[in-house]
DNA sequence: CCACCATTTTTGGGAAGCCAAATAGTTTTC
DNA sequence: GAAAACTATTTGGCTTCCCAAAAATGGTGG
């Protein structure tokens, strides 16, 4: 089974990796907000699963195996993080919320959030997500375009 | 501490309830998919944390503060499950990722997204999410309309 | 009214994670 | 090259949630 913790031990792991170049104890206590002693019972874990490669009292870094699983959470956090963004959450916010989500989320839904991220940012600030941040703010519903006339919506904003 | 699993409890509960006026150990049992004796224990658990009114062998409701907890998750519910459907994902896949992700996002981006909700719902059919589904289906981007003339887009179409 | 059956609770024990303290292994310093 | 300082592991014990089996309760038919 791969659990939450599992996941979020993955990922801690492969950032100090990213940046280190391996990972200790005390770097993924510190990241994951653990003591040394369950960082040290997760490594022999993860090591029995395969996801890391480990010795004790070695160097940590991740197998094939634990890297496609990080690249996996990577790509989710971003997406999720890219989409509350757009919908014009908090950055801080939008990343904390991407961290809890990307361990739950179905993969078919993860695809469809995934198209829908890239065809927002295909179009430069489209004029509907404008619309919606309008409707957020002020709780007022611009009228659709498709329905009024021109002079409606000039009368409207003067 | 409000764990995902005493929420988990307290939204079957709820359902029960609604449907049969109290529920039962048995009822709890077979809903959230775990032995009498786990529904026996949470009941204790619950009743002393107050959310459920409950004496031993009795019918269980919830209290004022379940209820409230229930409708805030049932509001979560059916706004998750609507967003993903708006999206174009299958109906079971959209209940199954609301049911896990209530539970973990936060206040502040559950507003946006019951915003955007109703944002969307407040226009038939718009226009935009058209294209988008477009997108998923083919992968091709539809041009925007506002950078095209409108013979373009006509010849496009033939 | 009482025995039976369904339901519920209790009991004993397990898995996953965590911590603090004790122990052990490295590295650094002098 | 040994003591000191740092880092990691082990140990014992905790919490939350679970299960299976045993014990208790309560409603119902005879």
């Amino acid at each position: 089974m791969v659990t939450t913790r599992i996941e979020q031990y993955i990922e801690a792991i492969h950032e100090i990796v990213k940046k280190k170049g391996y990972a200790r104890v005390k770097d993924v206590s510190e990241s994951v907000g653990v003591g040394f002693s369950a960082v040290s019972e997760m490594f022999s874990k993860l090591s029995e699963k395969g996801y890391i490669n480990y010795e004790k009292h070695g160097w940590v870094t991740l197998t094939k195996k634990g890297e496609k699983l990080a690249t996996k959470l990577s790509k989710r956090h971003k997406v999720l993080r890219d989409f509350f963004i757009i919908l014009g959450i908090d950055e801080k916010v939008a990343d904390e919320d991407a961290c809890e989500i990307e361990h739950v989320v179905r993969k078919e839904t993860m695809d469809r959030l995934t198209k829908f991220v890239e065809f927002v940012k295909s179009h430069e600030d489209p004029l509907w997500l404008k619309r919606f941040k309008e409707y957020y703010e002020t709780g007022k519903l611009p009228e659709c375009p498709r329905t009024i006339k021109k002079t409606k919506i000039q009368s409207r904003n003067n």
